[in-house]
Formats: structure tokens, C-alpha cells, sequence
RNA sequence: GGAUCGGUAGUUCAGUUGGUUAGAAUGCCGCCCUGUCACGGCGGAGGUCGCGGGUUCGAGUCCCGUCCGGUCCGCCA
């Protein structure tokens, strides 16, 4: 044994024993005759002390920064104690010492607070894992795995494996492909995730599965987007939405006790779709503050339950106010407390709006001034009584800060609940350490993809329409002819059976109940787009399997990176992985993807042809 | 595919209107120091200012291109 005990394990209790410890170099503190070096590994750092003929020894062998080095002595009640350390009340009185090996002055500290960039880092990331941060990130990381796998343990959940190497569907995201050198010219593709596979389990009878594994999508990356990723995939047989929901309900609430105990007692909030993006302009709306979107000026042609309701706002008529009245959109949020903004900072904020990533052409504020006046920005189209009466429909009180957005509805839409999280940061709402869920339900099964000419699942194509509404699907042939009338098929209309767990703004997690019959897979696979034979060859086994006694069910799967990092308070995934891959899908430190050799591409018989 | 910010010592950064020998901190090396723990003191080394081109008497600084990195939009069933 190379130790007797860790970095962060001795403690004056163990005073007068003789220990071997073993661990890295953290600093070297020489006051001419006796030194004094930190070591360091997983558990923590200790002191040790080499004085008389030992302090003369490291002048033959000096010590650097993360050499490895085993060392033999006494635990010592220190003179002088550090209370910043558990281990700071004993040092080792060093009797022997060995360097295990030695180190090249790193390119960083491997400090909390390191003087390494981003890339450089990444670059070294062998020894950026050194580093407490990181450590307790991957820490954190592990403990959600088991608190998770714990929790689907319990309630009966089986791990099964499905395989990596499948079948290419370019439906949805872009594969990464796998060439096959068996079959010449054939390609396997990875995940995008196990759905089908999944699914074919609950055929087979494994009616609770689990799987903690890698999914891979070629698309662009972002701060929270890797290619690869891990997600909890959990599928349940013989359920509805309401048994879904109690189950990872449960699961949500077991990771925030085991990992942050956290009791979320509260009953977890839901919303349908349509109030998340009426009242947040968002599919995935946070929750922990109010803020809320008032509606002025909607298109006819959406938000069909909400119409009576927009009818009622003064903006919903001519005004004499050119930018009102030509939007097809007008949404405002009133923001509290903001009405003393000043010109510079409510000039910063029409900015703020006018900025590529938000596209807007300009905001309209109206401040609720706390004498009772109100001034806005377009005075001269409003008398006094007109201005009150659009902020008391935007619940304005005194003391607020109203701003309007005008446009196109999505992107009118979109801006409103940036500008509101925006706000919100502004005013310190998104607090890291508090953490609400909600359930957002009833999404619509379709889009429409104007391009193509054709619907796409909003979720995926295997996810079901809401059981009274599954008639309406069968029933309607789902081509258009004009495709400026997609809004009026009844197609637009249809509400699928799913569900997200949205958690602080963020998505963790998405599943639906699934399509089991034959028939209706066929007829959402049609609605797609695809014929009989593009159906039989790309999702054959499926259909097959649907024909030999599918049971009912239903899924969910959470992105178990952006958990991490939203429990761990970090904007960033990449801090939660022990190797990511940067920005341009990079892995920096093995320089991944490379070229291959030309031996390679002629066993797989494949030619390049870059452009 | 697009927008935007950045690239200067090992590292993190500063560098004025284009003008003398490109600075600071930290790290590194050497000497001194018996109670430090961000040790301290003295001294030293360390630069193709990402790369290529252009403007200019003169470019780290201005212009064009390019590469690399960050963030965002598109994309991500």
C-alpha cells in the first residue's frame, strides 16, 4: 500500500500515530531550515513538515508543484492551526519521504479560483479535474445518478442496455453516422435517443425500464448543448399522463432530497401549453416570479380559447398609433418598481430589444410614476384616461414600469419572454438557490413545416393525440392544399399526449404517452409525409411490433447534464462533463475528430470528396 | 448558414489620437528566511502582439482576408 490514509482524512485524534500518506504537491512553503508542502488529493490536503536533515534532503531532490510524493511521519498537533481546513489542527512531522514521480510545471493553478481560460483548460483537462470546482461538480454529478437510480430501483424500474450502433431515421435532428465495413456503402447511425427500442421493451413485457445513457445529435452546440449527452430515458407500461406524472414527480423530489435536501413538499404546478406561451411567451416559462405577458393585440387565428378574452383590451382597435396599429401582435409585461428608470436606461433597454438575437425594432414604455401620472413613450397618441386604462389593463400599479413589444406574433412572442427574463435578472428574481417545477401539458401534436409543405410531430412521431382527439386524426386526410390555411386543418388543433418538466426556466425533461396501435401509427407517420414503403423501410419492426399485443404506455426521458448544472447553480453543461467537447463539437485535449488513414478508408470503401 | 465579442510574457490581463526600449499581476529560476498556510524579502529570465496581406515615414493600435476560442440566432422530432 502505497498509504495509510487520504489527504482529508487525519484529524487530531490520530495525534502520535504513524502515517504514510500519498497525493500531489500542492504548494512548497521553505523558511531555510524547515518546509512546509501541502498535499493534495481527492479527500482534501494535509501539511506536512520536513525539518533538521529531511528539510536538507529536498535540497538534493527539490519538490515542484503536482509531483506525486509519498511521505512518512507522525501526526503533529500544529502550533499554529488552520481553521480554514478540516485537517488544519495536525501536520505531519515528515520521517521519510519518496517522489513517486515527478511533474512539469503545470500551465495553470489548479486552484478554486484558477488563473486558466476556458480553452486552456480544456486543453489540460486531466489536470482542470484536479480542481476542487470541478471535483464537486462531478460529485454532484454521481450523486444525482444514484439518487435517481436509487428512486427507479425502488419503484421496480429495470436497467436494460439498448445499443448504440442503429438504424438512420433523419427525422428530427442529424444523425452521426457510423460506417459499416461488413456492409460496404452502409451506414449505421448512433441514437438520437433509445425511443423505438424503448418501446419495443414495453411490447416485450418490460413494463418499467431505465436507462442512464448517451444520446448523439449532430447539431450545433451551445453553452448547454454537447453532441453527446445523457439522458434518464424511463419508459412505464399499462399507464396514462396522471401515472406518468406522479412517478417522476417522484423522481424529481427524491434527486432534490438525496442531493440538495431539498423537501418540495408543494404540489408540483401545471399549465397547458396555450397559458404558458399566453402568460409567458414561453413553452418552458420560469416560474419562481410573476411577470406576466398582458396580451393587447393577438392574431384571430391562434390562441382560439383566448379570443373573448383579447377583445377587451384597448389596443385591440385603431389607436391613431401607426406601430399599434399595423402589429399583428402587442404584447407588454409591467415591470415593478422600474418606473424610475432613467432615459439612459430605458434608451438600454430599447437597445436591448433592438439586438440581432431579439430583432425587434423598438419598445414602447409607459412609467407608472408614483404621484399618480403616467408618461410613456407615445404620449401624443394617448390622452391621460386612454394611458390609465391601458395600464390598469396591464394590472400597471403605481411605481411600475410598463413595456410593450409590437410584431409579428412568434417573434413579438419570443422577445416578450426574453425581455421578461431580462427583467427579471435585472431585479434579482432568478434566485440559483430556489428551485420550482412545473408541468406543462397539452402541446400541440403538429407543426407545420411551411417549407416542405407538410406537418411535423412537435415532439416526436410516436407520441399520441389526446385520446378524444384521436377520432379527428383518423378521420381527416391530413394533406393541404394551400398552405396558407394550415392555422383552419384540423390538424392545427390536435393536442398531443404529452408532457415537460420545465425546472427554473429550463426543459428537464419531456415524454408523452405513446402511440400503440398499428393504425394510428400509420396514419401519423402518413400525416408526415411518408408513404406506405418509406414506412415499412424505415419503421417496419415497429409496426410489426404493434401487431403482437403493444400494451398501452408511456415515457419520459430528463437531460441528466442540464439537471446537473441546474442543481449545481451553472449556466454551462459542459462544467458537469468530465470531457466535453467545445463549442465546434471539438474534443481539444485528444484532438477529436481527426483525419483517419487511408488503410481505413479502403476497408470501408470510402472515398472522400471535400469541397 | 448568420451575428457578435475576444486572441499581447507559461497564465490572466492593461496598452491613450498610429510615434522612444510593449507593461502589471501571477507563475517560473536564483539567493535569504524556524511556524507558514494567497508566507515574506531581494534579484533574474521570459514576447514572431494568432496568421497573411494592405495603408503609412512609422502598425499591438487603422483596413481587408483567414484561423482559433466564447456567446447568441437559425438548427436541436
Amino acid at each position: 500500500m502505497y498509504r495509510s490514509h487520504t489527504c482529508g482524512q487525519l484529524r487530531l485524534s490520530e495525534k502520535g500515530t504513524q502515517v504514510t500518506l500519498a497525493g500531489w504537491v500542492q504548494t512548497v512553503r521553505k523558511f531555510g531550515s524547515i518546509t512546509f508542502v501541502d498535499l493534495r488529493d481527492r479527500y482534501g490536503i494535509t501539511q506536512l513538515l520536513f525539518n533538521e536533515n529531511l528539510n536538507q534532503q529536498l535540497d538534493a531532490q527539490p519538490l515542484g508543484r503536482e509531483f506525486v510524493l509519498q511521505a512518512t511521519g507522525t501526526v503533529n498537533e500544529r502550533s499554529n492551526k488552520n481553521a480554514n481546513i478540516p485537517t488544519g489542527e495536525i501536520e505531519i512531522l515528515v520521517a521519510e519521504f519518496t517522489i513517486l514521480n515527478k511533474s512539469a510545471v503545470p500551465p495553470f493553478t489548479i486552484q478554486d479560483d484558477t488563473d486558466g481560460g476556458d480553452d486552456l483548460r480544456m486543453k489540460y483537462r486531466y489536470l482542470d479535474l484536479r480542481r476542487n470546482a470541478v471535483k464537486r461538480n462531478l460529485e454532484l454529478r454521481y450523486s444525482v445518478n444514484r439518487a435517481a437510480r436509487n428512486y427507479l430501483h425502488d419503484q421496480g424500474f429495470m436497467d436494460i442496455e439498448t445499443p448504440f450502433l442503429i438504424k438512420s431515421t433523419p427525422e428530427g435532428a442529424r444523425d452521426f453516422v457510423v460506417p459499416s465495413r461488413m456492409n460496404p456503402g452502409q451506414f449505421y447511425a448512433l441514437p438520437q435517443s433509445p425511443q423505438t427500442f424503448k418501446q419495443l421493451l414495453m411490447v416485450s413485457g418490460y413494463d418499467r425500464y431505465y436507462q442512464v445513457v448517451k444520446c448523439f445529435r449532430d447539431e450545433d452546440l451551445r453553452a448547454d448543448r454537447q453532441p453527446e449527452f445523457t439522458q434518464i430515458d424511463c419508459e412505464m407500461a399499462f399507464v396514462k399522463q396522471e401515472d406518468i406524472l406522479a412517478m417522476f414527480e417522484g423522481l424529481i423530489k427524491s434527486i432534490f432530497k438525496e442531493v440538495k435536501n431539498i423537501d418540495y413538499s408543494e404540489v408540483v404546478q401545471r399549465m397547458t401549453w396555450e397559458d404558458a406561451m399566453w402568460n409567458y411567451g414561453n413553452d418552458k416559462p420560469d416560474i419562481r416570479f410573476d411577470l406576466k405577458v398582458t396580451n393587447l393585440k393577438v392574431p384571430s387565428t391562434i390562441f382560439l380559447s383566448k379570443q373573448s378574452e383579447v377583445t377587451q383590451s384597448p389596443l385591440a382597435r385603431e389607436t391613431g398609433f401607426k406601430v399599434f396599429d399595423e402589429a399583428e401582435t402587442l404584447v407588454a409585461i409591467s415591470v415593478p418598481g422600474a418606473s424610475e428608470y432613467t432615459r439612459k436606461q430605458t434608451d438600454e433597454l430599447v437597445e436591448w430589444v433592438k439586438r440581432p438575437q431579439i430583432g425587434m425594432g423598438g419598445l414602447a414604455f409607459g412609467k407608472m410614476n408614483h404621484d399618480g401620472t403616467v408618461k410613456s413613450s407615445f404620449d401624443k397618441f394617448f390622452n391621460e384616461d386612454q394611458l390609465k386604462n391601458l395600464a390598469a389593463y396591464c394590472n400597471a400599479k403605481q411605481g411600475d414600469l410598463v413595456l410593450i413589444l409590437a410584431g409579428r406574433e412568434e417573434r413579438t412572442r419570443k422577445a416578450i419572454s426574453d425581455l421578461r427574463m431580462e427583467m427579471a435578472e435585472r431585479l434579482g428574481l432568478r434566485k440559483k438557490d430556489e428551485f420550482r417545477l412545473l408541468w406543462v401539458l397539452d402541446f400541440p401534436l403538429f407543426e407545420y413545416a411551411e417549407e416542405d409543405n407538410r406537418w411535423v410531430a412537435r415532439h416526436h412521431p410516436f407520441t399520441s393525440p389526446k385520446p378524444d382527439q384521436i377520432a379527428t386524426m383518423i378521420n381527416n386526410n391530413p394533406v393541404i392544399e394551400n398552405a396558407a390555411d394550415y392555422l383552419n386543418h384540423p390538424y392545427a388543433n390536435i393536442k398531443a399526449n404529452a408532457y415537460d418538466m420545465v425546472l427554473n426556466g429550463n426543459e428537464i425533461g419531456g415524454g408523452s404517452i405513446r402511440i400503440f396501435q398499428r393504425e394510428l401509427q400509420e396514419k401519423m407517420f402518413a400525416a408526415l409525409g411518408m408513404d406506405e414503403t418509406e414506412q415499412q423501410h424505415k419503421f417496419g419492426f415497429l409496426l410489426g411490433a404493434f401487431e403482437y399485443g403493444a400494451p398501452p404506455h408511456g415515457g419520459i426521458a430528463f437531460g441528466f447534464d442540464r439537471l446537473c448544472s441546474i442543481l449545481g447553480g451553472s449556466e454551462s453543461i459542459r462544467d458537469f462533463i468530465a470531457f466535453p467537447k467545445n463549442n465546434s463539437g471539438r474534443d481539444v485535449m485528444i484532438d477529436a475528430p481527426s483525419a483517419i488513414d487511408q488503410k481505413q478508408f479502403d476497408e470501408l470503401q470510402i472515398k472522400l470528396n471535400l469541397k
